[in-house]
DNA sequence: TGTACATATGAGCAAGTCTTCAGATGAAGG
DNA sequence: CCTTCATCTGAAGACTTGCTCATATGTACA
């Protein structure tokens, strides 16, 4: 479990931080949501689903994406229990299921919205 | 701007939803963001930067990494401002500059904690 | 000036991701 | 039973990512 890999300056901090480092499962899963709040278009499903439940259809039209699209992206957010679906006939409601999400949806975007003048880095560049 | 994909089934919370949905810039800025945290390796580096700066090498040691991986990861993190480097001879130390994303940070770490007992799903399946 | 060292960078490759297309599933209605 | 419709699924292709290896930059110090 360890492997210094190189030489180190500061190894009682190494040390220290290393310790406090959560369990390397924790940060897979952690890492594994944000990935799943990468993308924008996940993220725009993710985003309507916010005010409450929509079906597969109207969240294509709400995002503007294929309906296939929806559908595999709406597969792998509930493999993930991100959301969960209502069936009601053929028809299937979907809605945001976790709150831990929601909560970072909420963190984020109302930072986006006070962060919107101080983008000026267009990425990029050195 | 517009360009209905497909039928639609409440045709009202679609239009709301849609008005409601954060303009695309802000939407790409915050997927952006997300997408810097999925990474693993990147996680821990921006972790590792929570309690105080590290130097390239200490940041290697504590991540696990080599020297060179560590390098570009941060070159990606500086050019979206997330982290900032002082410069003291030939070293380098990085440092947490995004208060938003240490946001992000704490609140995604607090929950898996929490979570630990609660993720049997284990990817993939149905 | 020349060597040693810490970090930065570029090219290239191996994996992974997202979308589309074609077809499958299963409910509703005649 | 047969058709229609909403959604789901699998496979394939274009694109993106993150790594390693080799090399460049630039500081320190003899």
């Amino acid at each position: 479990m360890d492997g210094c890999t190189a030489r180190v300056v500061d190894a009682d901090r190494v040390a220290t931080v290393r310790e406090r480092m959560p369990p390397a499962d924790d940060l897979t899963d952690t890492a594994d949501v944000f990935g799943l709040l990468s993308d924008p278009n996940r993220l725009r499903l993710l985003v309507a689903l916010l005010e409450g439940e929509l079906c597969v259809c109207d969240l294509a039209a709400v995002t503007g994406q294929s309906e296939s699209a929806v559908s595999h992206a709406l597969r792998l957010l509930r493999a993930h229990r991100i959301v969960a679906a209502r069936r009601s006939g053929r028809m299937a409601f979907y809605r945001l299921e976790d709150p831990h999400v929601r909560m970072l949806l909420d963190l984020a975007l109302a930072h986006t919205e006070h962060t919107e003048a101080l983008h000026p880095e267009r990425e990029g560049s050195t």
